[in-house]
DNA sequence: TTGTATGCGTTATCAT
DNA sequence: ATGATAACGCATACAA
């Protein structure tokens, strides 16, 4: 190895403040030398090229991105904007979010917005000033913040929305088909004999609350049942085992004649349950409880939950995918809405029924 | 508001480059006059300090923090880098993390080693190009790259590690009290009469699974009960639920006269539990099943779970305050280790049993 | 292949 | 309070 020459590099910058001109002197080349050769821009290797490369290799030379990026413009950093880290639900999302863009080589700015809309609009805002290359945004339910998806059109930074669409405003999508798992699920409870179906939904300000209840409904019809709203309460997506529990109680006592409830979430279906067994009901045999989502907790919990499983890791890595298209331009389509398919897995909660007046 | 005199400002301009050179020359001042008064250097509030704000407001300028950074020498963004984002645990760290981060104005950068050494070395490696300002880093378990440690060191990146201690390198630390909580959960297991009781413990190659089996050993210890390698089975932490169904099992058919499990995380309880009801034991009549966590899953199962609390949102917004100290260096302390009180939380899973051999 | 000149957007410094 | 100059670290364009 080469000892280089001295010159009057002090230990500080050896520390901490190695860049392209503290090599270049070292090694007596001018700094773009430097760079061409660690960015891989010179392909034949000659003394200099080794001779770099090692000086950069002992000093620890890291390349500066910001610097890099100011130059380039380009950032290699994605913002994700979601709801809520601390739940079941976005975790795995946020992994296969991070599975796609560390393989691109982007780095992840994650935020939370607590379902507060000014935290939504100043993590955007923060965003933006760190100059991202894409964002992947998880809006909040009452989505007020119009103005600043219309703003990031302007500065063409790419945007795609996950499981929550955006009524308004075009953009690239990535979901579920939340209406037709949820027909599908009904339509298996039917199959199964029940006709006296209730519903916990989603908060219907939501897309996910308004599409699945749309599912049961769709679902009821085409078998000739009719819907009736007192077969149906709203929940939210807040506090969900509590919101169970007591909208699980709501409903019997409204509704004391049902014999299976459609949850709008894995969640909310074990508060049910929670609240049904308390009152001395048995699961499935006295009611079938189908949820929505197939978290990792609908085999923890006993009756194991027979629920429309949604590919969660595939949400995220589609969204981040689309978004790489976007960002690198080799996708030049209109704004697309991709919705991955659900599966209804069938386990313990939900029983077919004979005795039914239909049947 | 003004009209800005018109200048030879492109419409491509206003839409994406806006900058304090734009209105500079919009507002016919320098740049560093704009730089100024948006940052609120000046004091007096002046016809062009008015100016200034309404058309950078106009315009939607957001400062550039890639410059920024750049020239002051800080990136306001904090590296995060934590072993599984997809589980039960490290989503409420983070939350933690990021209810301090945001509120200081710091962005997160988030990385997932998914145990792996090299994505690992590769995440600190990224952490260090974009010239974060701080490092919180959960290790991997079989922890490797000691050398990126002292590297950070070098380059004067404060850094905070979390729940898993790092047992060869001096640093700070932000856990909870591992073994004492151990020793209490299970101290109050032999209060209750069980004298038999084994351990799935946590792989022992992790500082968190040594210490909960210290604080097992010395309950028993100061109890006077004789420890015996047969009651102890070693688990994992990764795929929980199958391990416990597993190393449950194993554990039973090795120590069948066990009264007692002490579980060293949720999951892996649950697990047993499992495998218990499958073999047609009852919980907690036949055996008492300790966790510890206290996950969220803790109360949705049945029985609901006897287990050890661990502060994981204030583990995370301890950490970043004290990585926000030792960047802003308003903490001039040596290393220091911050550990978190536990407190065992008595649910279902546990029962006093009164024909005990020895009472 | 190598070097010179220049600029990315911002701010620190020094002067006015 | 304002402005002129320079610099953060890197990479592009052009010339050699």
């Amino acid at each position: 190895m080469d000892t280089p020459k001295s010159k009057n590099i002090t230990i500080k910058n050896i520390k901490k403040g190695i860049n392209v001109k503290t090599i270049a002197e070292l090694a007596n080349v001018s700094p773009v030398t430097v760079s061409r050769i660690l960015r891989g821009k010179n392909k034949r290797i000659t003394k200099t090229t080794e001779k770099i490369k090692s000086i950069a290799q002992q000093l620890g030379y890291k390349k500066n991105l910001i610097a890099r990026s100011l130059k380039t413009g380009k950032s290699w950093s994605i913002g994700v904007l979601i709801s809520e880290i601390n739940s079941s639900f976005f975790p795995e999302i946020i992994d296969g979010i991070e599975s796609v863009l560390y393989k691109k080589g982007y780095g992840m700015i994650l935020a939370n917005t607590h379902e507060n809309p000014e935290i939504e609009a100043q993590g955007l805002h923060n965003f933006v000033s760190r100059q991202v290359n894409g964002i992947i945004i998880s809006p909040i339910i009452d989505n007020i913040n119009e103005q600043y998806f219309w703003e990031l059109k302007q500065r063409e930074i790419p945007l795609v929305v996950i499981d929550r669409k955006y009524p308004f405003v075009q953009c690239d999508f990535v979901g579920v088909e939340d209406k037709l798992g949820a027909k599908n699920g009904v339509n298996y409870l039917i199959k199964s004999g029940h006709i006296k179906i209730g519903m916990l939904t989603g908060p219907l300000n939501s897309y996910t609350g308004k599409e699945r209840l749309e599912g049961y409904k769709e679902a009821l019809m085409e078998n000739g049942i009719e819907f009736k709203k007192r077969y149906i309460v709203e929940g939210s997506y807040v506090n969900l085992i509590n919101i169970g529990i007591e909208k699980g109680k709501e409903l019997i006592q409204k509704s004391p004649d049902i014999t299976a409830i459609f949850c709008g979430t894995d969640e909310t279906a074990i508060g049910v349950i929670k609240y049904l067994k308390k009152i001395g009901k048995k699961i499935p045999e006295d009611i079938s409880i189908l949820g929505f989502g197939d978290l990792p907790i609908a085999t923890m919990v006993e009756p194991q939950l027979t629920t429309i499983k949604q590919p969660l890791y595939e949400i995220g890595k589609q969204a981040a995918l689309l978004l790489c298209e976007k960002i690198e331009e080799t996708n030049k389509n209109e704004k697309q809405t991709i919705l991955l398919k659900t599966e209804l897995i069938i386990r313990e909660s939900t029983k077919k029924i004979i005795n039914s007046s239909i049947k």
